[in-house]
DNA sequence: ACAGCAAGCAAGTAACCACTTGCTTACAAC
DNA sequence: GTTGTAAGCAAGTGGTTACTTGCTTGCTGT
């Protein structure tokens, strides 16, 4: 096993552990027992505990693949699917992850915003996008796109983190909701039909 | 002092560090701390530290008040916007608690279950509204209520969880994002305009 | 005046935490 | 064949945690 790989593998212990049990239970001695590792190794790779978990949130977020989204809208209703449902995925894939995070807000102001300017990056895109199609005449011109955002990415964001907590909440099939949630949404942005 | 006074204040030094710092954070040292009382009198109440966290958060989602939403719709655009503004206020009141409490659901999903039924009751009421709505004519047939319950509730939990977390994304003013909101949700549902 | 109870206080226990030290083993380069 | 490096291992340090014990203080009802 090579240094790279110890490093490697003690980043994703720390990640997994980190958003199961967040910063205080994940104990030095479980992440190096979860990477395979010895728990002297661990402190001969990083200073310290919290800088372990700082370089392991900075390499996920660094790593996560961006979402396309057309430059110049033309199919809103496939467009937007399509990116609602990539984006909702990956919420609900994370969302041990980001429920942690946000939860240690309070504590750990700086680690939590390391690990949320992925979404705010997200959030512009769509912004854009939204102001484009406005600006083009393909949707009605009387609302904020930034509130449009915010409606489409709140709506994925708290069935994501939700829907596994509050089944009674959520009675479709995930790939029904997001159906439903997108043709709501362009509605409210007040699309006009393409064929 | 009281003895019910004693445990009243245990019960609210005990949510408050809770929602600050977790369960691993909240210490029975700290508690006892806040609420102005020896550690040795937490444990002569309360059987041990998890006891007290379990009535701390019941006692909290017990005295809960009810949001008030008509029986019978009327005018969907005012019910709708005062019933928001009440529930975002609500919600970002409570965003430490409940960003804490939702960050330990893997950890102890029981505990964390129970912090949420309160959502869930207001969910339920809030598909009923529209669902009577629906039946009355006064929006479209075409959605699925809990559906755009999910959709309101989640652009509000996301606006009131993620407002402090990334100012970038919410660049207008609490009252202005209700409004804006409630907007685009009337047009997601095809509200009739009533005067 | 006195009994009972609720609280304070000092001290201690056993477990666990992050982190360190000293030493050994294995491999790879020159 | 020696040297450098990365890892393992056993043990220990000092601090913190939940929780306990034994004893003292102060208030209350009778």
């Amino acid at each position: 096993m090579v240094a790279t790989d110890v490093r490697e593998s003690l980043l994703k212990a720390a990640l997994k552990l980190f958003a199961e049990h967040g910063s205080r239970g994940a104990t030095t001695r479980r992440i190096a027992q979860e990477a395979g590792v010895n728990e002297v190794t661990l402190f001969r790779h990083f200073p310290n505990k919290q800088a372990l978990l700082h370089a392991a949130l900075r390499a996920f977020a660094e790593q996560t693949p961006y979402l396309r989204l057309p430059d110049t809208p033309r199919d809103l209703a496939a467009e937007l699917e399509v990116w609602a449902r990539d984006h909702h995925k990956h919420l609900y894939k994370l969302r041990a992850l980001i429920r942690t995070s946000m939860g240690e807000f309070e504590e750990n102001p700086e680690q939590c915003k390391q690990a949320m300017c992925v979404s705010i990056s997200i959030a512009n895109k769509l912004t854009d996008y939204l102001t484009t199609a406005q600006r083009a005449g393909l949707v009605s011109p009387d609302f904020t796109p930034s509130a449009a955002t915010a409606m489409l990415m709140g709506t994925l964001f708290g069935d994501a983190m939700g829907r596994d907590l509050m089944p009674e909440r959520y009675p479709y099939a995930m790939r029904d909701a997001i159906t439903h949630y997108v043709q709501l949404f362009l509605r409210a942005i007040g699309a006009r039909e393409v064929k």
